[in-house]
Order: C-alpha cells, then sequence, then structure tokens
DNA sequence: GAAAAGTAGTTGCAATTGAAACTATTCGAC
DNA sequence: GTCGAATAGTTTCAATTGCAACTACTTTTC
C-alpha cells in the first residue's frame, strides 16, 4: 500500500534528491553496471574489472599493469587482481620486459581474444538497446554533455 | 615517459572502452561520487547512504524505513545500516508505528535538520559549479536524457 | 658510484557491500 | 479463528574494495 506524503518545503536551499544530478548519475550508471556484469557473469564468468582489462588490451596489446590502470580508470590494486585472476583462466599471457625487470607487458591469450569477441557484440548490442530512444542529435549531445561534465568533474575534483 | 601505442584494429565489432556509454556513465559517476562522499566526510562525517536518508527525510519526513529505500534506490539492509549509524550520532528519532509494531517511523531530529540545512547548500553549489560549463538548454537536454536513459535502462534490466 | 627518491606490482588488513537467513508481525484465504 | 504467505527490519557471513605497507627494481642526485 503506497502512501502518497506530502512534501514539506524543505527548509535549505531546495534540494530535491530526485534532482539532483550527482544521486541521479549514481542511479542510472548503477542500474546500467549492474545489468552488464549480470551478463558478463552469467555468459563469460568475467567481473566488470575484469572486462574493462580484457576490453583495453584487445585494443591495445602490450600494455603493462600501469598502462591499463590509467587507460581504464582503476586504481593499480584492482588492475593487479583482475590480471591475476584472468592470467588464472588462461585469458592473459604475461612477458618480462627486457628493459625494466619491475615491469611486464601482457597481451590477450587466444582463448582472451575469443571472449572479447563474443563478448564485445553482447556490450554493443546492450548499448545500442539503452540508447534506443534517443534520437541521432540527442545521442550526439549526450556524447559531448558527458564530456563536458567529466571534464569539469575532474577539474573540481 | 608516457608511450603513445597506435591501436590495433579491434577484431570483434569496434568497441572502444572510452566511447563506450556505460563506462563513461560509471567513471563520471564515480568522480562525482567521490568528491561529493569526501566533502560530507570531512564536513559532516556524513557517508553517502546517510546523507541520502537525511535527504529523503529533510523532504518527507515519517517515513518508514522500507520507504526511504523505495525514495533513494538503496536496499533495505543499507538504510537500516544507515538509520543505525544516524540513530546513534542522534540526527535521527524513530517511533513504532502504532497500527503495525513491524513499522516504525522515521524523522530528523534537530540535530539531524541542522546537518541537512548546511550540507543541502554545499551539494548545490557541488551541482551548480559542475553544471557550470552547460547553456540552459543543455541542462535541460540533460535532464531529458538522463530520464529517459534511466527509463530504459530499468526497461531492459 | 653510493644514497635517496621514485616506480611497478603485490600483499595484508580493515571497512564496505550484498545476499540469504532470520525474527517478529500482519495479511489473506478458507 | 487458523494456517500459510507476505512484509518490516535486522543479523550473519562471504565477497569486494581501498589503503598502506611492502619488495624489487630503476632513476636521480651529489
Amino acid at each position: 500500500m503506497k502512501k502518497s506524503k506530502t512534501p514539506t518545503a524543505a527548509p535549505a536551499s531546495r534540494l530535491h534528491l530526485d534532482r539532483f544530478i550527482p544521486y541521479r548519475l549514481s542511479v542510472l550508471s548503477n542500474t546500467v553496471s549492474m545489468s552488464l556484469a549480470r551478463a558478463y557473469e552469467r555468459e563469460f564468468d568475467l567481473s566488470i574489472p575484469e572486462w574493462r582489462v580484457v576490453a583495453v588490451l584487445a585494443r591495445y596489446p602490450d600494455l603493462s599493469a600501469v598502462d591499463v590502470a590509467e587507460r581504464t580508470a582503476m586504481d593499480k590494486v584492482a588492475v593487479s587482481r583482475a590480471v591475476q585472476s584472468l592470467l588464472a583462466a588462461k585469458r592473459l599471457v604475461r612477458r618480462n620486459d627486457r628493459h625494466d625487470r619491475r615491469r611486464s607487458v601482457l597481451r590477450l591469450s587466444a582463448s582472451g581474444r575469443s571472449v572479447y569477441t563474443r563478448i564485445a557484440p553482447l556490450a554493443l548490442a546492450y548499448e545500442k538497446d539503452l540508447l534506443s530512444q534517443l534520437s541521432a542529435a540527442d545521442r550526439r549531445t549526450l556524447d559531448r554533455l558527458m564530456t563536458l561534465l567529466f571534464k569539469r568533474a575532474r577539474l573540481i575534483m
């Protein structure tokens, strides 16, 4: 039995949670990420961090863990853990860098590439569906706004 | 020494992580949430879940925990924990519902209201700054697109 | 060329989160 | 009215995450 409560005049400057952009962003992002995470998990037994590592290495082979962290907005601990489970599942191979022995270089194995070629269409189909209600102009605007917002968010971080 | 790697033609249908909307949403949302979380924590010793509970009760007093969960997109366990720490900090009061003894009803204490009236302007200032690069038309579009995307995301959840 | 400072990557530990099970109570069917 | 299903809210336990400390190595400074 859903009771409709009358909103009281919020004392301080008017803040309504479901008009508040940071809140809405968070809820939207969680909803989207959860759908994708479930699909990746179900179909490929892959977590989101693992998926990010696979995706970036598909496009840029032979990155170090730190390079991967930079390109995926993950911290290096998260990358290290994702890499470990991907290595254990034989979806990556790791070579030592011959010039810097602290460093090693990552690349998808054949099995890793296969995961990628199967997962990428699924991810793109999800994105397409998500955006299906938006006109072409809306999509361009969304792209632009996200870029703008992200730049600003970084700046005021 | 940042090395610029040449992207290889990604085999499967082209998926570039930093063009991929779910990824960008997640990074943007995390950046924004982290800024706010740090501010709330620093200034009021309040976590994001706690802040959400306070914000919703400022506007809608006398909700039950389940009502709060519905209005904040939190699950009831998260609400229960946030409520407990807010009660411990004396920022909430809880009354038993006289008609349903499973239920109880939450309301901000004077101290809780004071937190709210101090935090809300700060949150709104952050939002204002975040959106400062956007024209009025862009803001309306952003609002509309977020609503649209959220509806769609729920649907295909 | 030795010492100090910096970087790559891992590990350990504590805090956060999520899911399932649980208690207490109410609702609904009969 | 009684029994089974549903609901409010809490607890428990396991998985995830985030931070600081750590090892190993490289670069810089003097």
